[in-house]
DNA sequence: CTTTTACTAGAACTAGATTCTAGTTATGCT
DNA sequence: AGCATAACTAGAATCTAGTTCTAGTAAAAG
């Protein structure tokens, strides 16, 4: 029988169980040890495979550090958009922006401190592959907010500026919890943060 | 001749030089290549010493990193404070903060660039140490906005909030425009985050 | 049922961080 | 000055951990 897509097959099903394996084991070194604290033996354990198995799926130690950096920020993009499109207006918008960023932190812990570390060499293709990832996200959360730009409900800046002034200060608050170096957890801020935020961004 | 601080010896000229020798030869090394992408041997041939000289220095190669980081970190916290005290008032200073902040990170690009790097295992000495290092800095930054706070110019807040929201926004700004990202260099922006920042402080 | 391809295993290899031993140079003290 | 001690430098040896290689097993395609 004829494959419908022929450029790629379906991977076997145990070929994804044992990726997702993988990752889990590794999110779970990782966030424990660090990228650098953890040796592909320690994931090879967690995982109950072999060398060659890691080799086989995911090319290099790298390789499984890059994989799982771009699977979460493609997930929390993904709650980003759905949450966004559950919103009416620019203030309930912008306001929704911080508090999942709260939320989603506080829920995925490990896996948002792991994507807060920088220390991955990315290769140029996961570069490539992180940046159509960005854009496409860009352009969904961009597509939404322009007619509130339009209509004046939201100041005009230059492009670049929204995301930081947004998300920033909630960015920040996140990281420095997610290290330790806050008690209080995001969550008790969240409101503070969105108004703030809503502060920035409101029309004059 | 009695040494007048027992503890601690003056180093040598040529123990200081060969530190800063090695310091700046790391950062070439770090900021073109990454961290994990420099070896001993770059480092040495940089800093033209031979392997004994940087583990008797510096312990490791965690141990280089961790004193660059802590040494420039302890830079711009001093050039911050600097720059503060010249200021008149809480519009100022806080606008003080973003400008010093952008303009930092233009004038000393490479070494701005590393510390925005996480990747660094530190060891619990020195985490101590840059601790020290932050809390003597929030202590001062603290003290100069507290009057301002007291008086109602500016809002009172969560302590943890007020470095976040005042410089979350430009640290992240300054960290896409590092890591190539954004275009256009701080500085265009510069005044925007400065009156975002002070929208956000101003008391109501 | 055979051929091909995806996948697994673990031993061998290798790059590079760290340690060690032997020296050299400066400083403090009498 | 001259000895003792500590600071420092050098580079070979070691050791850890990432990667590669070879041989095999299981599953899908035809």
């Amino acid at each position: 029988m004829r494959r419908t897509r022929q450029e790629k097959a379906e991977p076997r099903a145990a070929t994804v169980a044992r990726r997702a394996t993988v990752l889990a084991a590794a999110l779970e070194c990782f966030s424990r040890d660090g990228i650098d604290g953890t040796t592909i033996g320690d994931i090879q354990k967690a995982a109950n495979c072999s060398v060659g198995s890691l080799y086989h799926h995911f090319g290099s130690k790298d390789g499984i550090a890059e994989e799982l950096f771009i699977e979460g920020i493609s997930r929390f993009n993904r709650g980003m958009v759905r949450r966004l499109r559950r919103c009416r207006g620019a203030e309930e918008s912008v306001k929704a922006v911080v508090r999942f960023y709260c939320d989603w932190s506080t829920r995925n812990r490990s896996l948002a401190s792991y994507l807060h570390s920088r220390d991955i060499d990315f290769s140029e293709p996961a570069r490539d592959r992180l940046k159509a990832v960005y854009q496409r996200y860009i352009a969904e959360v961009f597509t939404w907010f322009g007619p509130f730009v339009a209509s004046g409900e939201m100041r005009t800046l230059p492009p670049d500026a929204y995301v930081p002034l947004i998300s920033g200060p909630i960015q920040e608050y996140v990281r420095r919890w997610l290290s330790g170096h806050y008690e209080r957890p995001p969550g008790v801020v969240k409101e503070l943060f969105a108004d703030a935020a809503w502060r920035v961004m409101r029309g004059p």
